[in-house]
DNA sequence: TTCTTGAAAATTGTTGACAATCGACACCGC
DNA sequence: GCGGTGTCGATTGTCAACAATTTTCAAGAA
């Protein structure tokens, strides 16, 4: 089984432009924007390496590798088609994001977050959250503010129709794009490596009925906060959203999984 | 030229017991507490990349490699004493830390913080420190009072003593042991990792002449508020201070550097 | 039975070699 | 002289083989 390079974005890797766009009138350039071929650029940018720590981190995120499974090099490589090179890099940039642990001469697993880290990151990403608000209470523009409201009815049609899944990955994307609109690179990178980090919280996604509709009030009253033009008080609200959101996630994760557990399986050798 | 283990903390890298406490009764196991030679858990936990990676964030952060420089496989390799493999998964940790630049097919290159990142990094600390002084407010104890209070005194009597680099350490101690103390391991690791990054910014070690004496009363505020047990006015008092940080480092950034600028080397091929 | 003991198998750590790509320089035609 | 082209050296990307360590498992003794 061969490794496709997936069409998605490349992870990381950024490259300037093959050539300052020179003003000579030459027939090899089109327009003055370079546009090579989608593939050349693929290839300029992604390496093995790149592409497999971005496979793998797939793999662990959609629980294709379930938490404290064992990842063999050899057998993971010829997996995906690579030799144990790339894939032991790919296994360290994953390690430095806190997706695997390394254990010298013992292997690599997938990282299982306990419930106290889980909650350290949780206290942290409300102290990121409020700096967003405040940021966007500041900065926000009318036109981002509509779409971040479309979000919002999406998400209360989603409750509406008990659409778990659906519900789910609009809140992700609805939290965000808040952040991402906050215009603070450094602070919408190390928030997705947390959020990327918490879904390594097994016990998350074990429960059956999720807390759907709880929720949804708050990011109303997050946009009304946020449109309203008061950092302290937007600040306030989102803060005190991620709060409650740790103490539902905290409170369900302690109750025991039902018993009938669909937690995925684990790498499996493929047949000789 | 070969690489020394170098005696300090090994870089990450965590292990679990030898084994399992058994209780069986055996003279082979001196006491309840393993307590095996220091060499040989070094030798357990630290690869050749681990310490690789520690060895180049330590050049780096030194300034021995300055930002821009470009790191050549063999001639590092050769000059650490190990093969590029080793070297080569240190410069994806590292590179995952932010410290260095990969581009693909072009080779590895040291961070130059741009000022607009370092603003946003600055920010960042900011609300983290605001989560710190909050959390210190509530937990902290006396004797850990005591301590900071202690460290608050050693650096008023290296701006007395107008002694620079020793107020430089002294600041970053004090602040890395609020950080620690406030009890979020996530939270701190992150916080460190800022701290390393923001060592990038070029023209912070230019400055001659250093701004000590400016933030020496803000520390002493900041012990006060922690110490007066409001969590807000703490939060607020460790949030204003990392934003005056920043303007201050921002503002001395902008003015020329002075004419003999004293950046260090880059690194060197050795002699055949 | 249960615990130690020892060797074999499996897996990881490290290295050196080969292929691919990039940058620079000389060469050529205009 | 000047722009374009081809070639060469240097460097990176990838791979396969070797060395070292851990794990497994069976045999033997208490």
């Amino acid at each position: 089984m061969s490794l496709k390079l997936a069409a998605g974005r490349a992870p990381g890797r950024s490259r300037a432009g093959p050539h300052p766009p020179g003003g000579s009138s030459d027939v090899s350039v089109g327009r003055g924007a370079p546009f090579p071929h989608p593939t050349i650029t693929l290839l300029q940018t992604s390496s093995l390496t790149s592409v497999v720590q971005g496979e793998l981190e797939r793999m662990i995120l959609s629980g294709e590798l379930a938490p404290g499974a064992k990842l063999t090099e050899v057998a993971l490589a010829a997996r995906l088609g690579v030799s144990r090179g790339p894939l032991r890099e790919a296994f360290r940039m994953l390690e430095e994001g806190g997706l695997v642990r390394i254990e010298k001469n013992r292997g690599v697993f997938v990282r299982d977050l306990p419930v106290d880290e889980a909650v350290e990151i949780f206290d942290l990403r409300a102290a990121m959250d409020e700096l967003v608000g405040r940021r966007l209470a500041e900065h926000i523009l009318p036109a981002q503010l509509k779409e971040v409201r479309g979000l919002v009815d999406q998400m209360e049609q989603a409750a509406k129709a008990k659409d778990a899944p659906a519900y789910h990955l609009l809140n992700l994307k609805f939290h965000d794009r808040l952040v991402e609109l906050a215009g603070n690179r450094k602070l919408t990178a190390i928030y997705r490596k947390l959020i990327k980090e918490l879904s390594l919280f097994r016990r998350l996604n074990l429960a059956d009925g999720w807390l759907m509709p709880i929720s949804a009030g708050e990011h109303r009253a997050i946009v009304k906060a946020i449109a309203s033009g008061d950092p302290e008080a937007a600040g306030r609200a989102m803060f005190e959203h991620a709060i409650e959101s740790k103490e539902r996630t905290i409170k369900n994760s302690q109750r025991p999984p039902p018993a009938h557990a669909t937690a995925p399986r684990a790498l499996q050798k493929s047949p000789p």
